[in-house]
DNA sequence: GCCAACGTTGGC
DNA sequence: GCCAACGTTGGC
């Protein structure tokens, strides 16, 4: 005779709640139990997607379920648990949206140096490489003083990010090799972070500047749904990324806003050249 | 009798 | 404190 008998508590099931409306989501540990699922039928335990929120003794459990299994379903680009279900038992695989950028990930592709000389204007945003030592490598952003002459070999830069002195009231003006400049690459292709993987270049924007960095981690973490912005409606996971320094050896975990791919250059056409 | 799944508990 | 495991039972 059991305690749960002489209680004679058996709470029914309302029939209208999202758990009772729901069909066995297939997924969960106690449906994974199921004969039907393959399972050995131990756990013996209602689906955790079904469970009716009005007959559940632990009210706070059954909700976390729920919510758990919902941010799983999110995190396969599905809307609801019972949809991502739904798909799973007709054998449809929801997973996350993948684009295919046109892009490539190459090994340093840090590229156009000097090689747009002709383009430079008053004001123009360029880069500017460092050959110092300790900084060789790193861009930090600037614009052009003034155009430079046709012969010449430095041109006058102001940089965005670096002060002449250390209140920072003034930016840093200074001569640059013409070698060390380029036109600031093109915003980053959309969806090229999806392609990066372990082992692939990119830039990182620390410390003022633009630092190349191997990625050595990627990882993905569901977005919870009260942090999905409108901006980023289409995207339910976000990535982390171990990245290291190929200067210093220092690692940094970084979120996507910081990096960008390398850039590959093509030569002027004839009529800028 | 059969099946779904409840409440309890012992082991972690 | 949690949860896998299980004996047991309500509904059919
Ligand atoms: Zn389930
Ligand atoms: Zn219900």
């Amino acid at each position: 005779m059991s305690s749960a008998s002489a209680q004679g508590t058996k709470r029914k099931n309302c029939g209208t709640c999202e758990g009772c409306l729901s069909p066995n989501c297939g997924m969960c540990s106690h449906c994974k139990d199921m004969p039907q699922f393959g399972g050995s039928y131990s756990i013996r335990q209602r689906c955790k997607l079904r469970k009716c929120i009005m007959a559940s003794s632990r009210v706070e459990a059954t909700l976390k379920d729920r919510k758990e299994l919902a941010s799983l379903a999110r995190a396969h680009g599905a809307k609801k648990a019972s949809l991502w279900a739904a798909a799973l038992r007709a054998g449809n695989e929801y997973t996350t949206a993948v684009r295919t950028p046109s892009v490539r990930l190459d090994e340093g592709l840090s590229e156009g140096w000097g090689a747009h000389t002709s383009m430079l204007l008053e004001d123009t945003p360029v880069e500017v490489r460092m050959d110092e030592e300790g900084l060789e490598g790193v861009f930090y952003l600037a614009n052009i003083v003034s155009a430079p002459p046709e012969d010449a070999t430095q041109v006058r830069v102001r940089y965005r990010d670096l002060w002449e002195t250390e209140e920072g009231t003034e930016r840093l003006v200074e001569e640059a090799d013409l070698t060390n400049i380029r036109l600031q690459p093109p915003p980053s292709p959309e969806g090229y972070i999806d392609l990066v993987r372990p082992g692939d270049s990119l830039e990182l924007f620390y410390d003022e500047g633009w630092w190349e960095v191997l990625v050595l981690e990627v990882s993905r973490k569901p977005i919870e749904p009260e942090s999905i912005t409108q901006a980023g409606a289409d995207r339910r996971d976000e990535l982390q990324l171990r990245v290291i320094s190929k200067i210093y050896d220092k690692e940094h975990d970084v979120g996507t806003a910081d990096v960008r791919p390398g850039v590959r250059v093509s030569p002027l056409p004839p009529f800028f050249a």
